[in-house]
DNA sequence: CTGGATTCCTGCTTGC
DNA sequence: TGCAAGCAGGAATCCA
């Protein structure tokens, strides 16, 4: 699942692109744009001024009121290849042709992805919550959010409007690192396990942006080539597996309809 | 307001 | 071995 150290990754590898200019944009299927505040004509001959992301979007900036932002959902894929390339993905709903010669490709076969042309990305990206590698995202910050919640906290890192970014592969890898249930009631963490837990979100983030992402079956970065934090995975997809800490079988269940894997030796 | 369930979608995995 | 059902999940939406 493309999450924030996934969307960097790819945000960093299309870098090169910022300043080319949009020669036409092929559209496969047209559902795949979700909200379009203007025609995708305007979008002829505007350069990409800056590349950027917030929490799990990709934002290109074109003008100040025409915006790309792109959302990958679940299997989405967005990498640049040669124009001229051949290559044949089965699900590439749109391909954005640039003046160097390359082209950006969006594929998503679940289609929970999609395309967001919008004038004003601050209405549609300010409702997200803080970034974690921030210096806005920390103990007194997850204090304020977690207190009086009953919502388990895993929950509760999974929800885009407090903390944006954290999907379900980082919400366990980080629930882990910190030594606490995912099922555990937001605010029923103490002071110590508060800090203890916005220092593993940092720190499972950068490892993973350092490992250009975790490939557990879609993601691509901005090459379309893996990323190889799977390697580093203590829990995610590890279920009736030895936990790498302490031996005892990795626990898998459902948490707030998502599944959530924990070792409930090293997890209370 | 809070928190849980439902919905969208395709492809891989599971079970008979 | 083959096929159908089950499962996976980001985020919007609905409901109690």
């Amino acid at each position: 699942m493309p999450e924030l150290p996934e969307i960097e990754t790819i945000k960093r590898t299309l870098m090169a692109n910022q300043g080319a200019k949009i020669d036409k944009i092929k559209l496969n299927r047209e559902d795949i744009i979700r909200r379009r505040d203007f025609p995708l004509g305007q979008l002829q001959n505007k350069s990409i001024g800056e590349i950027a992301r917030r929490g799990k979007y990709l934002w290109l900036v074109l003008d100040r009121d025409r915006n790309i932002i792109i959302h990958l959902g679940m299997s989405g894929r967005f990498y640049q290849l040669d124009e001229t390339s051949a290559e044949a993905a089965k699900h590439v709903h749109a391909e954005i042709y640039l003046s160097n010669g390359k082209k950006l490709v969006f594929e998503d076969p679940r289609r929970f992805g999609g395309i967001y042309l919008l004038n004003d990305p601050q209405e549609f990206l300010g409702r997200l919550g803080t970034e974690p590698l921030t210096e806005e995202f920390n103990p007194a910050y997850l204090n304020k959010i977690t207190r009086q919640r009953k919502i388990a906290i895993k929950s509760l890192l999974l929800n885009q409007n407090l903390i944006s970014g954290i999907g379900n592969i980082y919400a366990d890898e980080s629930l882990f690192r910190a030594g606490i249930r995912p099922d555990r009631a937001a605010g029923s963490l103490t002071a110590a396990e508060i800090d203890s837990l916005c220092g593993a979100i940092k720190q499972v983030l950068n490892k993973s942006i350092d490992a250009q992402g975790t490939t557990f079956r879609d993601y691509r970065n901005g090459f379309n080539q893996e990323g190889s934090f799977q390697k580093y995975l203590q829990v995610y997809g590890r279920e009736k597996e030895q936990c790498t800490r302490c031996g005892e079988i990795i626990y898998k269940q459902t948490i707030g309809g998502r599944g959530s894997h924990f070792c409930v030796q090293c997890q209370k």
